[in-house]
DNA sequence: CGGTTAAAGTGAACGCTGTAAACATAGAGG
DNA sequence: CCTCTATGTTTACAGCGTTCACTTTAACCG
């Protein structure tokens, strides 16, 4: 997570990127729908447009170091509602509405943690909400590929009904994730 | 549909409408991954970057226009593909995996069909996909909230599949497509 | 310590974007 | 035929991401 030190403001910031990624979350909070720019954070922290470029190659870099912060903050809120809920299926249940309340709470963060290129060599990065998924279809059935199918679909499931309500395709509704999530009976 | 005519050229253009359309189309289906400015669809038809404001008050009315056509591309595209299964519940399969299938032939295009900011509001407009889930969910049930309920599943699980495999979450294999569209024994 | 060096900042500039304003043209209708 | 309006044009502006040449500062080493 991040640590955002109110900087001394001398001409070295100190921790540019922090606090770069602090900004970048909270414009992301506040925009109903849009992402801020590299100049918007760079002027909100305080420093030079270029001086961006000291701690990430470009903007892409920015906002997948965004996304990725995103994806913590996602991950850890899972954990905790999981936990809250005593773990187990109805723990598992709990990860799923969590994920679709995320993404109707910070919009315009989910939209950024989905809508990178391809982000699929990250395997080495740390990621809770992975975990927290297949650890909990791990516990479902003893074969390891029906799990990870498992996983996909529930994962699929959340990320549709997030994405669609997102875009008012469908109300976001908070009854209706409920509804939609429950999966006992999918296609009778 | 669009029917673009090879212009005169002349100062008045004919129906630019089409053609910045037609343009913007073959722009998505080339680009892997930007969606293409308004000024070069501009040029790419001949014609000065404000002459668009004639017929769209803005940009994103252009890609909302952009949006609607990928819609019934993809309504055209399921429709046919489900007649072909011979419809019923063989068909409505058919028109989850060409859901899936879609966006992944045309990633740039299914991005911006529901990227668009709100269009919650377009109940007017015809959309063939809609139409077609609708049909088919209320074929198998008689209970109206459930086959709403049920549209929406679906609609989700398709949704989140294809835009995991956009975003490179999960692999875009053609087979995998098939595993986790397989309904029948979601959560055991 | 003092001096060098490299990390981390700056400002100016480029080409791109969406958009507004004022002006030009041509084709259709009275 | 003449005018009016729909549809185009040019020019301009602010903001964007990014490059380049330059400056500052802090840290390291003899």
């Amino acid at each position: 997570m991040l640590t955002v030190s109110t900087s001394p403001a001398s001409y070295h910031h100190g921790n540019l990127r922090d606090a770069l990624l602090a900004a970048g979350l909270e414009a992301l909070e506040g925009a109903e729908g849009k992402a801020p720019s590299l100049r918007e954070l760079a002027r909100e922290v305080g420093v030079s447009a270029t001086a961006v470029y000291r701690h990430f190659p470009d903007k892409q870099a920015l906002d997948k170091a965004l996304a990725q912060e995103g994806l913590a903050l996602l991950g850890s809120e899972q954990a905790k509602a999981a936990k809250k809920a005593g773990g187990g299926a109805a723990g598992f249940a709990e990860t799923g509405r969590t994920y679709v309340r995320f993404a109707l709470a910070h919009p315009a963060l989910f939209r950024l943690m989905f809508t990178q290129g391809h982000p699929v060599d990250d395997r080495d990065a740390p990621d809770q909400a992975r975990d927290l998924l297949t650890a909990h279809t791990q516990a479902l059935t003893s074969d390891p590929e029906r799990a990870e199918t498992l996983a996909m679909q529930a994962w699929s499931i959340a990320h549709g009904i997030a994405m669609l309500m997102l875009d008012g395709r469908i109300s976001a509704d908070d009854a209706l994730i409920d509804r939609l999530l429950d999966t006992d009976n999918v296609f009778p």
